[in-house]
Parts: C-alpha cells; structure tokens; sequence
DNA sequence: AGCACGCCGACT
DNA sequence: GTCGGCGTGCTC
C-alpha cells in the first residue's frame, strides 16, 4: 500500500480528485477522500476514517433512475474537510453491475448501502496479501551425516516435490526439525510460496450421462441463453428423481466452455449442500466447486473469496451468502430448491437470496435457473406470466415411478396411547423390513417431547428469556429452548409446586420416537438425523454412507433428511404428523407444508423398488393431503393462487412486516403506539389500498429477553412500497432502546 | 461499525 | 481523589 498524499498541504489539494468512498459500515452513502488520480469506480482502497483505518470503495455516482430516495446526506462536505485516501489494495475493482446491485438491494431492503457492501466485504483477510508457505526443495550440498531420518526426508522430497516442513515430516515420519536442520546444513533449500493453491479447474468436456429427451430438451434452452450471455431466468419445474441436477450441470458445462474466465454460481439451501451433492458434481467435472457457507472456515473463506474476485474460481456452490461474492464475470447462476424458505435471511438484512438472484442476473446480463419439484407460488406465477420460461421434466429418472401417497386417517387408526405410529404404517414398515428394504420417518420436531408439564400443578416449563417451551433432548439429558439455545439440567421435581416424578413429556420429538421404534423393532438399526446429530460435515458424511451402504433399517429425521439424498433402498417414507406445518395460520403455510411433504415424499422408492408414503394426518380431507394423495399439486397450487389473488395477498400484493424489539416491554408498546398513530392508510399515489395491522405481540412476544411487537403493512397491489415505508419511519418519533426492524416481504411470522 | 468523549459509582 | 461503567455522536 502506498502513502499517497502523505504531507499534503494546503495548495496541493488542488492537484488532487476528490472521490466518492462506500465504505462497509452502515452510514447512509459514501464519504468523499482526495487521491493524487482518478480511479476506476469499484477500486479497494484504504482511507482514514476518525483515528483508524479502514477499507472502501471507490462508488458510482448516484444514479436517478435507481429505485432509492438520495441520500439525505448528499450535500457535499468542503475540500478542506476532505482526508486524502491511504493506499490501494491489490485486489481487482468490483465490477459495475456488483455495485449497482449493491445500491438496488439496500433499496430494496432499506438498509444503507454500507450494510450491504459489508455482506460483499465480508472477509476483511483476503485483501490482505496471501500467507505465505515455506516450501523446502533440494538443495546444492550434500548433508554430511546422512542418517536414515534424514535420508527419508530428501526421498520424500525428491519423490513428491517441494514440500512443507510438515508434509515432509509427516511422510518421512520424522519429525519437522529434520527438516529445518537439513536446510541449515543447505542440503534443502526453502522457499516462500503463496499458500493458496490455485483450486482445480472443473473440465467441461467430459462427457456427461446420458440425458432422457424431456431433460436434453431442457439443457438444450438453457445452453442456448448461456451460450448467448443473455438476462433469462428459467424455472426447471421437475418432479423429485427426475434429474434436475443433470440438466443444470449441463449448463455449467456449457458456461465453462464460454471462454476461461466465465463464473458459475450455485446456489442451494444449506441442508441441502451435501458431500452426496459434491460427490455427483466431482463424477461430472472432474474437480471440486469452490464451496460456501457458513461452516467453511476461516482460512477457506478467504482462499474463496480472493479466487472469486480474481476470477480463478470458477464455480461456486453455497447458501445464499455465496450471492454477495464478488464475481468478475457471471456467466449463469442457479438456484436449487428455489421453493426452499432458508433461501429467506432472517436477520441482519433482510433478503431473499432467489429473488436477488434474478436481481444480480438481470443486472449482470446472464442467465439463471430456478429448480424445483415443487415450485414457489411467486415463480410459478412469473413462469405463467411468462416472465420466466418454463422447462417440465415430468418423468422420474431410470423409469423409476413416483412413490405411492396415502394417507393414515388418525381418528379411525389411532395409535395406542403414549405412541406415534399408527397401524397400517407399523404394518408397513414390517412388510418393508422383511423384504431388506429401508424406512425413513419424518417428524419435524428435534428433541424428546415439545413440551414437559407437571401432572400435579400443571406448570409447563418455559425458557426464561423466550415464551417458548422448554424442549426435553433426552439423550443429552438436558431441557433446551430452540429459539436462544438456554439450556439447563432436567429438573428433579417441579420447579413451581415441589412436587417429585410429576413431570410428564408430552406429544412426540425425533428421541421419544426413537424409543418407540427401538421397543416396536428391536432387531431393527436404526438412525436418528438431526441437526443435534449432525453437527459435523464428516458426522453427516458417515452418516449418509452407511444409510446408503444399507448398514441402517430406520431412518427417523427432522427435516434434515428431506433434501439432496438418494437412498437407492428406501422405499416406504412414514409422516408421523402431516398436520405439523399446518398449524399456526401463516400465509404460506398450505404451500410450504405441500412443498415440505413432496419432497420427504420424494425420498422414497427413487431407484428400482417402487416407493410408499404414508401421511398420518388428523385431516384427511385438507387440501394439501388431498393434493399430495391425488398427486395433484397443480390443482392444490391453483387453489392457493387463487386465494391469495382475492385477497391480493403474495405474489399479487405486498406485506411489509416491522419488529419492533427492545428490553423494555412498556417502550416496545410505545414504538407500537406511535407508529400505528403515523400509519400510512388509504390510497397509495398509485392507487392501492394500504392497511397497517397491528401493533400485536410477535408470536415469539419474548426472544432472548427482548420484548417484540409488530405490525404489518398490506398494500394490495405490487408497486413499490420502499418509499411510503421510509416516510412512515421517518415521520414517527424514536423511542430510545427499541430496534424497528422492516422486513420487506416477510416469510416468517415469528 | 468502531471509537472517542463524557458524565456518575467503588476502589488504590 | 482516580479508574471505569457504557450512553450519545461523529467519522469525508
């Protein structure tokens, strides 16, 4: 880094351009340095900020087509003011559709800029120079004691390469400081080498499998939008098994055979990036993508995130963070499981990762697929508009055939008392495991039971800091709250009454089941897969190799199993309670509980066995088991657009959620009060309807001992809502220690 | 986001 | 008498 500027005096600044800098923190716009010469906009730079220094951006200047109210801070600051700017960073300038869409998602979001360019400037060490590696190759001397450790070492060396005094070591089986004394001796010389590898290029031109024609067809339109480098998004609408994956790698194939330089982003919700996953894209390509998400660490974050920016990575796979890399040339970007909620970031900004993805496609100029069996409402409403073009792939792969979905009506086959598994699937799952076959149960419910009461008094036991029970994780032998992660010993007797052996579980978690089906299947092997279970990658790789090796009868899982596995055995899919997802009334409860069903569903029977799914459900005749049990989900699909168009709810109208949240309950109330008081209402200037409902306690009234309340705006109608939402805020007076949080297009309700 | 400045309690 | 709690406020 240079010390341009240094000594500046008071005539000097006349030779100087005064540049605009976003730097990633949340100021309103970007502040303005002086530099001895004009620099390309998205350059990294470093600049004095108060006492300390700190990275920035050179940025566009504003744009008044852009969707954001400029800036209030916008009158410039006099030059005397002006510091000049510290030195460049080595890295290349981010490109000019990065920091349009930089500007477009805090506009859309209303979050700062600076919020948003903090996500692309997530890993502060990779604009730092690289680490360096000591490498030790053979030198000019002959050692003079040649020992037999030291005679192992040079072998090493001379058979493998230069290697680190630790990879030597280890594959002479010696220790380092052999090594270090044979390069004091001069019998090996050292070396500093950059110690990010470049990563190995996938290779395009090995042939793939052999595509049915409905999934040729499909590869064939989206190779043509690659090869053309033009904006089109693609819904690749596919039935689970049907061979998705194939036809998208087939257009990354084709984008990597644009030229040297074109990027490939992958993105997929985190569950579903299994080892399984990259195994299939490593049969294809020959090497590894570059994987992201908030598990990779520290030292890989950085290797990535350089790579990205100097472009020698080529594809990228991650959850949805891995949209704020920055890219140099995107060739095409896909989302898989483009239906799936986690694509939504529930904290910090407030964004869905698949609609700006179509964002950043549009705006980059490239292509993008969505890919699902079970498509969201808003793009299957897009598709039909025509905005996306729609691919169907509507066969199973290999011929398999879709598994066969009934539903276990509860009231008139209950279980018996204190268990789960109602008879016609205990039946089932014995058939099932007398033919060698394998079993997965899927309940989405982590723990032993949901809730522990006392039979005495009544008390439930609640977290301190949430209104949330106090979940039983039996096998840890510890009470937990799922929403802050409190967690203390199982109480002896009741905290509330004193009363001894009078706590009782109640309803079923993933453990009480597994007690259930260790008593019911005692000569059965079974596996419990939850997030508490597999905490680790090489815990889940285990995991997955000995389910698919067929070491294990009974799966039983959270939804954690319901993505990205192939299990060629399993062939009978059980659904202990298909009316979970359902209760609560959130808006997209119906489509999500469809969607979650489907693809569990879809686990089943996927190779030669056909496949059975048995829905225990208290509701048989509820439209989302009625679709899944007819295989109609076209029609369910209809029936919940046409609902949500009559009350011109998403994708046909707008919510706009505010969380208002602070440790005083009475100044939460308050920020409530003032701000129902300053609601918008009426018309907007584009003549829809606004209404704001609330202030209402959050259905989580207490997380982490802060008190929520929100309110929710609904305008019927689908312009934007960026700027009334800015007024309002602004026109109601702050109340100290209470965070307003907006969430434009809410998904959760919590 | 940091980091300073700034105004009120328990210690050398 | 100081050290230090973290509550506002500024950074080009």
């Amino acid at each position: 880094m240079t010390d341009a500027g240094k000594n500046l005096t008071a005539d000097s600044v006349e030779g100087m351009v005064r540049l605009s800098v976003l730097l990633p923190m949340p100021f309103a716009g970007p502040l303005d340095y002086l530099y001895a010469a004009p620099v390309s906009e998205g350059s990294i730079l470093r600049v004095p900020l108060g006492p300390r220094e700190v990275t920035g951006v050179v940025w566009p200047a504003a744009d008044t087509k852009r969707p954001s109210a400029p800036d209030k801070s916008d009158r410039t600051v006099s030059v005397e003011k002006l510091k000049p700017v510290a030195g460049r960073v080595d890295m290349p300038p981010l490109t000019p559709d990065l920091c349009r869409f930089v500007d477009w998602v805090a506009a859309y979001t209303l979050t700062s800029r600076g919020r948003v360019l903090r996500m692309i400037l997530s890993v502060p060490a990779a604009l730092e120079p690289p680490p360096v590696q000591r490498i030790f190759a053979p030198g000019r001397e002959r050692p003079a004691r040649l020992t037999p450790a030291r005679a192992r070492v040079l072998d090493a060396i001379a058979a493998q390469g230069p290697l680190s005094a630790r990879a030597a070591a280890e594959a002479a089986g010696v220790s380092e400081s052999v090594v270090r004394g044979l390069a004091k001796a001069g019998a090996l010389t050292m070396r500093e080498v950059s110690a990010d590898a470049p990563y190995p290029l996938p290779d395009p031109t090995r042939p793939g499998p052999a595509l049915s024609d409905e999934q040729a067809a499909a590869a064939a339109a989206v190779c043509g939008a690659v090869t053309a480098g033009e904006y089109a998004v693609f819904l690749l609408d596919g039935v689970t098994g049907s061979g998705k994956t194939e036809v998208y790698f087939e257009a990354v194939a084709a984008a990597l055979s644009r030229d040297d330089e074109t990027q490939i982003l992958v993105l997929v919700p985190e569950i579903a990036l299994t080892s399984q996953w990259l195994d299939r894209f490593e049969a294809r390509f020959g090497a590894r993508p570059v994987v992201w998400h908030s598990d990779v660490g520290q030292a890989a974050r950085r290797r990535a995130w350089a790579a990205t920016a100097r472009g020698s990575a080529r594809v990228i796979v991650g959850a949805r963070s891995a949209l704020f890399l920055p890219f140099r040339k995107l060739g095409l970007i896909v989302v898989d499981e483009e239906h799936d909620p986690s694509f939504k970031q529930e904290d910090g900004v407030l964004y869905h990762a698949r609609d700006m993805a179509v964002l950043r496609a549009s705006l980059g100029g490239c292509p993008i697929v969505l890919a699902s069996a079970t498509p969201s409402l808003e793009t299957a409403v897009n598709a039909d508009a025509g905005r996306y073009r729609r691919l169907r792939l509507t066969a199973r792969h290999g011929g398999a055939a879709l598994p066969d979905i009934r539903a276990v009506d509860m009231r008139r086959d209950p279980p018996p008392p204190g268990r789960w598994i109602a008879p016609p699937l205990e039946a089932d799952m014995r058939d099932t495991l007398a033919r060698g076959e394998q079993v997965m149960l899927f309940l989405n419910r982590r723990g032993y039971a949901p809730l522990t009461l006392c039979r005495t008094c009544g008390h439930r036991l609640e977290c301190p800091h949430c209104s949330a029970w106090m979940v039983e994780h039996r096998f840890q032998r510890r009470m937990q709250c799922h929403h802050c992660g409190h967690s203390g010993p199982v109480p002896p007797a009741c905290p509330s009454c004193g009363a001894e052996d009078s706590l009782v579980a109640c309803g079923p978690g993933v453990e009480r089941l597994f007690e259930e089906v260790g008593a019911r299947f005692p000569e059965a092997r079974i596996a419990v897969m939850t997030s508490d279970t597999l905490d680790h990658p090489s815990e889940t790789a285990r995991f997955v190799a000995d389910i698919a090796a067929g070491n294990v009868d009974i799966v039983i899982g959270t939804q954690i199993v319901t993505k990205g596995y192939h299990f060629p055995q399993l062939t009978l899919v059980g659904v202990i309670d298909a009316d979970l997802g359902l209760r609560g009334g959130d808006l997209r409860a119906g489509e999500r509980t469809y969607q979650q069903l489907t693809q569990v569903a879809g686990r089943a029977g996927r190779a030669a066995r056909p496949g059975r799914v048995f829905l225990q459900t208290y509701d048989p005749a509820h439209p989302v088991v009625d679709a899944l049990v007819k295989g109609d989900g076209a029609r369910f699909m209809a029936l919940e657009e046409d609902g949500r168009r009559r009350h011109a709810m998403p994708p046909f109208g707008r919510l706009v959620a505010l969380i208002l949240s602070g440790r005083d309950e009475s100044a939460v109330i308050e920020t409530g009060r003032r701000l129902a008081a300053t609601a918008p209402s009426g018309q907007t200037p584009g003549g829809e309807a606004v209404q704001v409902l609330g202030p209402a306690p959050a259905p989580l009234a207490r997380l982490r001992g802060y008190y929520r309340v929100r309110l929710l705006l609904h305008q019927r109608g689908l312009g934007r809502v960026q700027a009334l939402m800015r007024d309002w805020l602004k026109r109601s007076e702050p109340v100290k220690g209470v965070t307003v949080k907006v969430d434009i297009d809410p998904y959760s309700f919590l």
